[in-house]
DNA sequence: CATTGTCGTTAGTTTGGCTAATGAGTTAGA
DNA sequence: TCTAACTCATTAGCCAAACTAACGACAATG
């Protein structure tokens, strides 16, 4: 097999995979009704403190307009409070509730978030693959 | 820092990173205006001859229907071609036009493909990466 | 104090999955 | 044989989640 063949191999089943599992952790939620994208920015918020949904949607790589929506679904399900920032009126700050706070960390003994999980029942050395791998998926992603 | 952690840490990596790249690979598209899944199709065909949309759906790991609209829009651009099983009335035969046979022909030469590009900016280490990755998030994406 | 820039949001679009249902065609069993 | 059940592709309609463009409020700067 030409170099070129196996490298187009490569370029489809990664593809391949990378698509499926996408597909698959969009659609996936918790036994809470969370979307696995909106229990992110709570893990985010909950390593980093309060934060502006900008700095939220650069953590995620996506733009602000699509964290707001986020946000919003967040707000309404009684998980963040918006604050205005008192220093500087055009900034919000997305801080968690003590309802997310307990989430959170019942999520955590659970072990329930759906990737977690399949990572857990993954072998160390899977695990290790996986761990080598996400950088170089994102600087394909092209940062 | 323990396992815990670190499992929750990969987890959140791997997440974004994966996204991330799903995102990428959804928008991209080479300069003939295919999407990057209509071209998968194309090289599925070119691959393994002839197939029928339900064929070419578990191919790709989606549904029928979704197939169906992939298969539409490559039809309408006159890229493939369908021809009515004659063993089996309900089949359908999905196969290339001259153009696309002529379109893959080019890509290849051209290795415009957007992720067979990047792919070809990586190290060889960085490949073999990925290709031990990919089965792995097939695994997870649950086969 | 007016212009220019920034932040969050709103509005509207795009893409690409999905399920449910339909219609044509096949297969199997009474 | 003929009817019931199944299979395949398609249609219709839904939904999630990204995007861009534009807007209003506010800040910073000349």
């Amino acid at each position: 097999m030409p170099t070129a063949a196996i490298r187009s191999a490569l370029s489809a089943d990664l593809r391949n995979s990378v698509m499926r599992l996408s597909r698959r952790l969009r659609v996936e939620r918790a036994d809470h009704g969370l979307m696995l994208n909106q229990i992110s920015v709570l893990a985010i918020l909950d390593r980093h403190g309060p934060l502006t949904p900008s700095e939220l949607a650069a953590h995620e790589g996506i733009r602000p307009p699509s964290m707001t929506k986020t946000v919003q679904c967040l707000f309404e399900g009684g998980y963040v409070e918006r604050t205005p920032d008192p220093l500087d009126g055009r900034q919000v700050v997305v801080s968690l509730t003590p309802t997310a706070r307990q989430l959170i960390k019942a999520d955590r003994a659970r072990r329930d978030a759906w990737l977690a999980q399949r990572l857990a029942e993954l072998t160390a050395d899977e695990r290790a693959i996986l761990r080598d791998a996400a950088p170089i998926l994102d600087r394909l992603a092209g940062r």
